[in-house]
RNA sequence: GCGGAGGUCGCCAAGCCUGGUUAAAGGCGCGAGGCUCAGGACCUCGUCCCGCAGGGGUUCGUGGGUUCAAAUCCCACCCUCCGCACCA
């Protein structure tokens, strides 16, 4: 007798270490058989792998295995990632002694005391976690070929030579040019804020700001807005009064801004030269020249105009823009106020405000409509925020500009606006300006603003001959799931140039900037390719200092001439030549996957820079993209500790169950979400599946070979399909459901049919339902596999053969099925009595004739119907046949698709013979006497009872239960 | 705002592309029975409402539409989630 215990890590640690012995995951080119190169995006060392990347990663394991089993000669390598500022912000931030960290790496990584003292070295800490994650990952069970493992930046001299040299390609190829590049600045620390060293304004990038000149003498004041259109209903300028302004020469051209605008404009590059600081008074009451309309207008005073915003000079627009009008409003009722400035009560008391858009919602005048709507009452009301956003939005959208607005009059706003842009750009009366649009506090403490990075080295991302490119091998390519196909492209146009050197963290230097590494999104694009290289820097056969320009050119592009790259690199020629072969055997990648938050930057640049270096023969095939992983319900969150580690959970619930659980929770972009509780069930499915294939073993069994057989070889024949076509199509959730639920309910069913089992069937549906759940429980069915008396290895087993199943037998069951469950119906509805017994009446004879005929026909016509009928109702009374055909007719709209395959399936074999086949089975099922009779062979007495209840119909006979 | 995904019977979650055995897979929970010394283990059945005969009624975010027929196709609306650049 078997053990029935099933024991998970014991079970699993042996199948590891026979693969591992066996090197059945090694992969050496074999002409004679097709390639299958798959990769998984390196995972950053900075802490524990976790069950997100195991899910990404598990996915991408079924289909190296599965495609194994197909004949495919499959190369699953794995390396880690250093590249970055984060591990080396985990050792500044313990280094400050930051207790969340410490924290956080104690409780949710495990993480013991004296180690993280040692993290201060961000290496340490890099090394350190590569050494636990491969090992975690080693018990995981993954078909990876580790001969290959690297890890990144210039600590591994290797990798950085392939860095190098990928650089030194795109800048020969002009894919790298020299620009400048806005950033959030920090004027304190002299260096760009990115959104996590923030103290507040998380998410705020910059945006286009522009500026309106507004002629006064001989200087101009410059108001800025997003709305430039709105110009034509301009009424006057706003300054605050209490507010420091200056005078200046911005690239020669005398403007007055806020004092604090000078500062950004010098950042944004433009020439400053200050004349003069003011008092915002000072320019109150003063007229300027309107743009395009040359009207003059005064100058008031506002306290809602913030100088450290724009350039504290905001042109009013009281028909269109809530503040305006609230504050001319304010103005206009301020007796004190107008005689503080000077102001004469008349003339302001004169201002209109002047429609120039209209929309049907709001009108031409919607910011008196919508200030009486939401009851502003004055300039200082936190409401008009709202006010503001509600009528842009209105008017951006669905506005059409007035009659009054000169050649941009009658225009949808979006086209106008483009065109004053365009307009205000040519004759030199408008500029623009990058700003924050709401405010930036770096971690310390200073008031961020927008600089302009002058003389940047870029990737030309906005090259529209790379971004053709990249959008050709998008079109080459398969995408999993389809829809993610939409993001690729999406991003592919939206990408500008990239600044990709940086001045801290770890990396590869810059092949011509020393002291500048290449920053980590942008060294992770084609080191696939290394793969092929790393395997001979591990075994010591390359040295970096043979990794050379002229190596790599001749090994991944088949550039310059062996003999000389030999002389040059110091590599045998045979080894060139081998590396070569290698190279142009695995290379490109067949499928890369991913989570889908990859597609915005990574997987992206994967695209952009094969494109860029390699022919196209060696661009990416394939790329799938699946959802991220959630925690009972909860996206993942280490310092809200909603957190599970690969290494917890395979303590836990062992590889397979963790695989399982993974695999079954989403399809497609979904987030797929983690339970604990369907991880520790799958424990139990695992060792159910177990506990049943064993006992099938143990048991004695006759040689049958009837309908059940076939039905259950016909099943299986049809799961082998599903599964299949479903993993072709990356479909793996669906893959795997069929492949641990279908055959086992497949099985069940046919142990419940029979009484009877035949072993040499039921053996050969055990081999493939073990065959099939290899790519999802390995391990598992590795052990049954070899319990089944094999003594080969199931990883190098064949996948079944697809076949088209024999639908035959699986339509005739489902006509059991359905006799079954109408029974039960009926015993339920005679409120769950027990039968005695069950008394099958099928339908007569000429019924059955008259069936296959209606089956033939396929329009449904009331008078067809019954023509048929009366050509085999010979001797039939005329009452029945009407009920009959009553009958008939109410159902026969219902008989559709597959149940007339099985109708007529049924008809041909004949309801008699498969019930009678059946016949044990039944009294077993319902533990009564079942009698199976037909309607031509009853007694009257039988008639009369059976009368009563609807009529029998071929494939629906009457059901008396007693 | 832009782009993407999604709202299904107590919960989780299939189905939707290719409209029709779809009252709608599977799992959980719940109920009944079996096995058993016992079991929270395992096996079988049931689980929208009504019905002592296989029937009827009402369901798939909301409101319309197309169709003999819609969870499935079309339109509008509401709601949720995810990504949006120096950050891995």
């Amino acid at each position: 007798m078997e053990k029935l215990q099933y024991s998970f890590s014991e079970v699993e640690k042996k199948w590891q270490r026979k693969y591992e012995e066996e090197r059945v995951f090694e992969a050496e080119p074999d002409p004679s058989r097709p390639k299958f190169f798959v990769t998984f995006p390196f995972p950053y060392m900075s802490g524990p792998v976790h069950l997100g990347t195991a899910y990404t990663l598990t996915r991408l394991d079924v289909i190296a295995r599965y495609k194994r089993k197909r004949g495919f000669n499959v190369l699953f390598p794995f390396a880690f990632h250093w590249t970055g500022t984060t591990i080396a912000g985990i050792s500044d931030r313990i280094r400050r002694g930051d207790q969340k960290t410490i924290e956080i790496l104690e409780k949710m990584d495990g993480v013991p005391r004296e180690e993280i003292e040692r993290f201060k070295d961000p290496v340490y800490l890099a090394r350190y976690y590569t050494e636990k994650n491969r090992a975690v990952l080693k018990d995981y069970g993954l078909a990876i070929d580790w001969r290959r493992e690297f890890h990144t930046t210039s600590l591994n001299p290797g990798f950085s030579t392939f860095v190098r040299w990928q650089y030194l390609k795109l800048l020969k190829n002009g894919y790298i040019i020299r620009g400048v590049h806005p950033v959030v600045w920090c004027p304190r620390d002299k260096s760009p804020t990115g959104d996590h060293d923030r103290l507040s304004g998380e998410g705020v990038f910059p945006e286009k700001f522009y500026l309106v000149k507004f002629r006064l003498n001989d200087s101009y004041l410059v108001a800025a807005t997003f709305r430039p259109e709105t110009v034509f209903g301009v009424t006057n300028v706003w300054v605050n009064p209490e507010a420091n302004y200056a005078e200046a020469y911005v690239d020669g051209e005398k403007w007055i801004v806020s004092l604090e605008t000078l500062q950004k404009l010098a950042d944004q590059l433009k020439s400053i030269n200050k004349t003069r600081e003011f008092k915002g008074r000072e320019l109150i009451g003063k007229k300027v020249i309107t743009v395009f309309t040359g009207v003059s207008v005064p100058v008031l005073p506002a306290s809602f105009v913030d100088p450290s915003i724009g350039t504290g000079v905001v042109y009013s627009v009281p028909a269109h823009a809530p503040y305006d009008y609230m504050a001319l409003e304010d103005l206009k009722h301020d007796e004190a106020l107008l005689r503080e400035y000077g102001l004469d009560p008349e003339e302001v008391r004169s201002i209109e405000p002047i429609s120039m858009i209209t929309t049907e919602k709001y009108g031409s005048n919607p910011s008196e409509k919508i200030v009486r709507e939401l009851g502003i009452r004055n300039q200082s009301d936190p409401k008009l925020e709202e006010a503001t956003s509600l009528v842009y939005k209105e008017e951006f959208h669905k506005g059409m500009t007035l009659n009054n607005c000169g050649r941009f009059s009658n225009l949808p706003v979006q086209r106008a606006k483009e065109l004053v842009i365009e307009e205000m750009k040519r004759n030199g009366a408008g500029d623009e300006m990058l700003e924050l649009p709401s405010p930036v506090v770096c971690r310390c403490g200073t008031r961020c603003h927008v600089k302009i990075l002058s003389d940047q080295y870029l990737l030309a991302y906005s090259s529209p001959e790379w971004k053709a490119k990249a959008l050709k091998a998008l079109e080459m390519m398969k995408i999993y799931p389809k829809e993610a196909r939409e993001n690729f492209i999406y991003f592919i146009n939206w990408y500008v140039d990239w600044a990709f050197t940086r001045t801290s963290g770890l990396g590869t230097p810059v092949p011509w900037l020393p002291d500048q590494m290449i920053e980590t999104l942008s060294d992770s694009t084609v080191y696939m390719a290394y793969y092929i290289i790393s395997k001979y820097v591990n075994n010591g056969v390359l040295k970096p200092e043979n990794l050379t320009e002229e190596f790599y050119d001749y090994v991944m592009l088949d550039k310059g001439v062996p003999e000389e790259v030999g002389k040059k690199t110091g590599v045998s020629l045979e080894l060139l030549r081998k590396l070569r072969y290698e190279f142009d055997y695995w290379y490109p990648v067949d499928l890369r996957i991913s989570g889908k938050d990859l597609i915005a930057n990574h997987l992206t640049f994967y695209i952009f820079h094969h494109v860029a270096i390699f022919p196209e023969e060696k661009w990416p095939r394939q790329i799938a993209v699946n959802g991220f992983l959630r925690i009972e319900g909860q996206p993942m969150h280490k310092s809200k500790g909603i957190f599970i580690s690969l290494k917890d959970a395979i303590e836990k619930y062992g590889s397979d169950a963790t695989r399982i659980t993974l695999l079954l929770a989403a399809e497609g972009l979904e987030d797929p979400n983690w339970e604990s509780e369907k991880a520790s069930r799958n424990m139990e499915l695992i060792e159910s599946i177990y506990r049943q294939v064993i006992s099938l073993l143990g048991k004695e069994y006759v040689s049958e070979n009837g309908h059940m057989e076939e039905w259950l070889r016909n099943s299986i024949k049809k799961r082998v399909k599903k599964i299949t076509e479903a993993l072709e199509n990356m479909e793996i959730r669906e893959a795997a459901s069929e492949a641990l639920y279908g055959l086992r309910n497949d099985l069940r069913w046919y142990l419940r049919r029979t009484s009877k089992p035949d072993y040499k069937t039921l053996r050969e549906a055990v081999e493939t339902w073990l065959n099939l759940l290899y790519p999802f429980t390995p391990h598992l069915a590795e052990e049954l596999w070899s319990i089944l008396g094999k003594d080969t290895i199931l990883a190098n087993h064949p996948w079944p053969q697809v076949v088209e199943a024999d639908e035959k037998p699986l339509l005739l069951e489902k006509y059991l099925e359905n006799l079954i469950e109408d029974t039960y119906q009926i015993i339920k509805a005679m409120g769950n009595v027990s039968a005695t017994r069950l008394k099958i009446i099928t339908a007569a004879k000429w019924k059955n004739e008259a069936f296959k005929k209606l089956l033939e026909v396929t329009e449904i016509e009331p008078s067809r119907i019954r023509e048929i009928m009366l050509l085999h109702a010979a001797g039939v009374s005329r009452e029945e046949l009407g009920r009959f055909i009553g009958q008939v007719l109410k159902t026969l709209p219902s008989i559709t698709g597959e149940y007339k395959m099985v109708l007529k399936q049924v008809l041909d074999i004949g309801e008699r013979k498969i019930l009678e086949e059946a016949h044990s089975f039944l009294e077993k099922e319902f533990k009564c006497r079942v009698e199976i009779l037909s309607e031509d062979e009853i007694s009257t007495e039988l008639v009369k009872v059976a009368g009563k209840k609807p009529p029998a119909q071929p494939g629906r006979p009457i059901l008396l239960i007693e």
